[in-house]
DNA sequence: TATGAATGAGCGTTCATTCAT
DNA sequence: AATGAATGAACGCTCATTCAT
């Protein structure tokens, strides 16, 4: 009941919204403070007062964004006990293809990010992280499967390695060209693809350089 | 055959390679025209007299940049008749592995063409363009394989564009956390998955919604 | 005698020591109110209850400053009853070498005001009047030793001023480069030597344009 | 007769200029790039290509300043033989008094560098050099002239700060309230009250903390 | 063709000032 | 009286583009 209630959260969730909203269509480097301040309906200094730079703003939502994500997967994988792997992994397809339009705002940021971490050590080392705990998640969760005899033993993080890649991949294929695929069914027929893979007598060969004589 | 032949294809080259160079290294909006008048060994006026804007530089390098992709996936999938769709695969994957240098250093300008594509239509154009290309090309190889009796009947199409996702994405991980993987290992671990998935009596069910009997 | 004293002076006094302690370290220009609200431990928006601006502060500033020095001045020059010119001059001299601390600490600011003095014509107007009032007591001073025979009779505002003169650029050496001399010894010297110079035969010369015969 | 003369150094020059007349009127800090800009003729983008930074511009009319200011008074005292030391001074003074013009312009500048000397070492330390020369310059004459025996014996470097610090109050006077003095007038009186004591036996004393017995 | 000096629109950031509480 | 969040005009600097030579 303070005369004045701490506003400082809500003014940098403000921005960082803002801001996302604002890269998203412009990008990082055609986005003005203006704009940004303007989207979040407030004044372009009042945004230095919350970050201290444009840069302290992209880095911001970098943590926020990829946070953002990791919370979701978990929550996507942790979810549901008594599940098989085949219906976790649609499961998380499914999941994506229901936000096609938070993906849609969400993958030019991303791509930027990617772009800018080819150079920069630091971002690159933001995003290392983040795949790090990302692909940690799934090889648990794929060990699980391979503990439990749903799949072949392979090594399970090199197939979390694999689904990651398949589905950034698929993330910029489909926002370069929507009309090409059907997301869901895109992504459902590669999860099958790669289950039957996992689950193939020729799976369970050793990864390491076959030279099989016979 | 004027007395002084026509430098003009000569001095687009350079200035291309020079600009990849440059942005590469420092990315589009980091690099100046000066440094790439510089790389070039031109002055700045002088890229103005080929090129009619620093955008029609990062244009030209899109469009030298995936013709030069497309020529060599497909030397690669045409190249050796009688191999097998196995070895076919794997070859493309080592022919990637052979050249990380290059891959290193095209791939920041890569991920800058998609955050720019995400959000202008004549660049995500030309990317849908070369997206289609490479994509029917794997289609056609993988419907040959298909017709072989290599592989279970699947769509071909479907199957292209999860190999190129996947590949996207491998590179992607990969550019951010060298450290993470063995490039050739993790592709060729994925493509034996993809591989044995594609051959499973699994695969075989059609991708269309599974609406099962019983 | 109200309830609550007026604080008003007290919060006037409180904000200019504050912004002479800041000015001095930062100069007019890199003194930010929010500095000066700190020394002060005001907010900033109390500095404006009691000054309408930056520049009225800066103005209060000039005006307390002079009216101290002229104080300290006056007090010297009037203290101690039977005391020699020489005397005087040469406790003027100590004064001002008893408190180099506070010279060091004002002379950047007072070397601020005479470079927007150069150019402001009300802070020159401010300035003339108390360089006007100092010269005033010292030519006083003066044509009292002259009228008691201690000196020859010379233009004792000449002298004044020259006196004037000769201490404000001692302060200003002295403050660019304090190892290049020791202020009091330089002091008393000049002073030795000018009181020399005003006892000698020489001076008793009329100052105006010699128009020697001969 | 090269195509195109360099014009580096006359745009230099031009700048510089152009600089000392706005800094003059505006001070540094009210100075804006445009106007000297304008002043000078040039686009704004032009002062970048030859001075790094504004800061770069006032540290180099700083250097040009002094230097210049240095040459003259060389010239002055180091003009004429066989003149006599009161002959040479007020030479000085009258060529000083000749280009009021000049230091009414000069002033404002000179006390602005003064005041920021006051609080940053690397100005504070070219001024130093500056005032080392001079003084050194003003130090050998004035030995010079004991030498000879036209004054007595003193420390001669004494009598060269207390010139020094004469002449710089003084301008500093004259800038703050023109009416007050005849420069002309004001510097010559001065100079005689200066040698007159120079002069006197008095002057002859050792300038040691005289602690005589009798 | 080729040069590189010159241009000037544009943007990130600062900070004196205001005002709702 | 006092606060400090908010404002927005202002400015130094950059760099793609032009053009006289």
């Amino acid at each position: 009941m303070s005369p004045r209630p701490d506003v400082s959260e809500e003014r940098k969730n403000q921005i960082i919204e803002a801001a996302m909203t604002v890269f998203s269509r412009q990008g990082f480097h055609e986005a003005r403070m203006d704009d940004i301040a303007q989207e979040a309906g407030l004044s372009k200094g009042a945004l230095y007062l919350y970050y201290k730079s444009k840069d302290a703003i992209i880095a911001a939502i970098l943590k926020y964004f990829f946070a953002l994500e990791l919370r979701k997967t978990r929550a996507i994988l942790e979810a549901g006990s008594g599940l098989s792997i085949d219906e976790r992994l649609l499961n998380i397809n499914h999941f994506f293809a229901a936000d096609l339009k938070w993906l849609s705002m969400a993958a030019p940021v991303m791509f930027e990010f990617y772009a800018v971490a080819a150079r920069q050590k630091a971002v690159r080392q933001s995003l290392k992280e983040y795949f790090k705990e990302y692909r940690d998640q799934l090889t648990t969760f794929i060990q699980r499967s391979i503990d439990s005899g749903e799949i072949c033993p392979v090594d399970a993080e090199q197939v979390a390695i694999m689904i990651s890649a398949l589905y950034e991949g698929l993330v910029l294929l489909w926002v370069i060209d929507p009309q090409s695929m059907q997301w869901e069914e895109m992504g459902a027929a590669s999860i099958r693809i790669v289950l039957a893979g996992l689950r193939s007598s020729e799976a369970a060969r050793p990864v390491l350089p076959a030279d099989d004589p016979s």
